[in-house]
DNA sequence: ACATCTATTATGTATGCACATAATAACGTC
DNA sequence: GACGTTATTATGTGCATACATAATAGATGT
């Protein structure tokens, strides 16, 4: 297909006129009807290239208002949010593994609430992730077997709760929460660090049909950082 | 249109049946052609649906090769990057902002790195931002001005170069990364609190067609976190 | 002036068709 | 069997058309 009138050829020249403020931030732009005749194409192709952008956050599109810059471009940062292990190997290192203590027992109210449940008996896992035998992240889990009951039966010193959850157990719903917390004695004796140090921390709650199956609070040896593209 | 043969619809179902496992990982699902005739609708419809579930990671899908469920549902999470005082109103708190430094001066290796360009005379800014008076986030900017021309002859002390630069300089490409530092003595002294305290930090960096405009390091006061849906 | 109904309009989506493209499979040659 | 070539196949995309839907603007009646 003649790449002149193809969608991303569209969509790049749109975000070119909005970027060099020939359309400005607020402002409305021509009809899907006016810009295929424009750009010599189908409406069905500039739709797709509104919709690409819309779903960006440069454009915002309402029916029958049309189509106009966003006023304040919200840029979004998407980050993968791998397997541990295939995180650690990504980075050419040797993923190792140790469950550090497995009971069970009743989560405190906070973790109760974003699992969305009453009091009751949970699994909880401690458990240390190496890379290249050096201490890489710790994570402390809450698995609900009410919700999960294959989960009761699995040897957690052999596979990771994080690799066996996603294989076996997933959510409809769930948050996500970066945060910098300080590494506190225990993980510092597990680290070998200062309990001083700054620890990258990601809390996670997964959900399926509002129940929680999980809650876990990984924290990272300091140092660790996530990064993306814009 | 009759919602059964929506692509949300078909979209969903094929979700649900990955998620139950009719179809598991690793292995290849019907081609389009097929799923149209058992779905009653067009290929395009159904295509739209596994484009979908493809940009969501749920699916991969190779020419020929045709369409399979990812072998590692690699969840996605996407921050929104706001400007911070829009970050802060939207906290329900009164935004305020303080310019403690502005300067001109060569960066170090690593940001002229980040910014992909030759040593030269830069802005520095450091700047406070506060939220209902007391201090958010402190920020510690370069702009290069051979880039962003106009930037010289902004009074940076009225407003903060985070949203002057959202209106007045858009970029192509950028990089960002989280992570967690320690306060450290400055950061403590206008923060009010111990240097030994853990920072949720952010490193931005943006350019046009590889030019770097700016790299900024965002540390937010202890407690911070950033959240999202899965 | 006000509420309510109606017409209009721009986007949203479904369809059938055609052809492009990438990747694999099949085939032939040496 | 090890190769390069060609055929096949599933996805990717474009087009014309039709109708759906949301939101607004306009008309209407009180």
């Amino acid at each position: 297909m003649n790449a002149s009138n193809s969608w991303q050829t569209i969509r790049d020249e749109v975000k070119r006129r909005v970027h060099e403020r020939e359309w400005t931030p607020g402002a409305s732009i021509p009809n899907e009807s006016d810009l295929a005749r424009e750009f010599g194409c189908a409406r069905t192709t500039v739709n797709r290239a509104l919709r690409a952008l819309a779903d960006d956050g440069l454009l915002e599109r309402r029916r029958k208002a049309g189509t106009r810059v966003a006023l304040h471009p919200v840029p979004k940062a998407t980050f993968d949010i791998p397997i541990i292990r295939h995180e650690i190997e990504a980075l050419g290192q040797r993923a190792g593994y140790g469950l550090l203590s497995a009971r069970t027992g009743t989560p405190d109210v906070g973790v109760l609430s974003s699992m969305n449940c009453e009091p009751r008996d949970m699994l909880h896992l401690v458990s240390l992730h190496l890379a290249d035998d050096r201490p890489f992240m710790m994570e402390d889990r809450w698995i609900d077997t009410t919700i999960v009951p294959a989960a009761a039966n699995v040897d957690f010193s052999k596979i990771s709760a994080n690799e066996w959850l996603v294989l076996n157990a997933s959510y409809t719903e769930g948050h996500i929460e970066f945060s910098a917390e300080a590494i506190g004695d225990e993980r510092a004796l597990h680290f070998g660090c200062s309990p001083h140090g700054a620890g990258f921390t990601i809390t996670r709650t997964t959900r399926v049909d509002g129940k929680g199956i999980t809650h876990v609070v990984q924290a990272f040896v300091p140092g660790y950082s996530m990064s993306t593209r814009l």
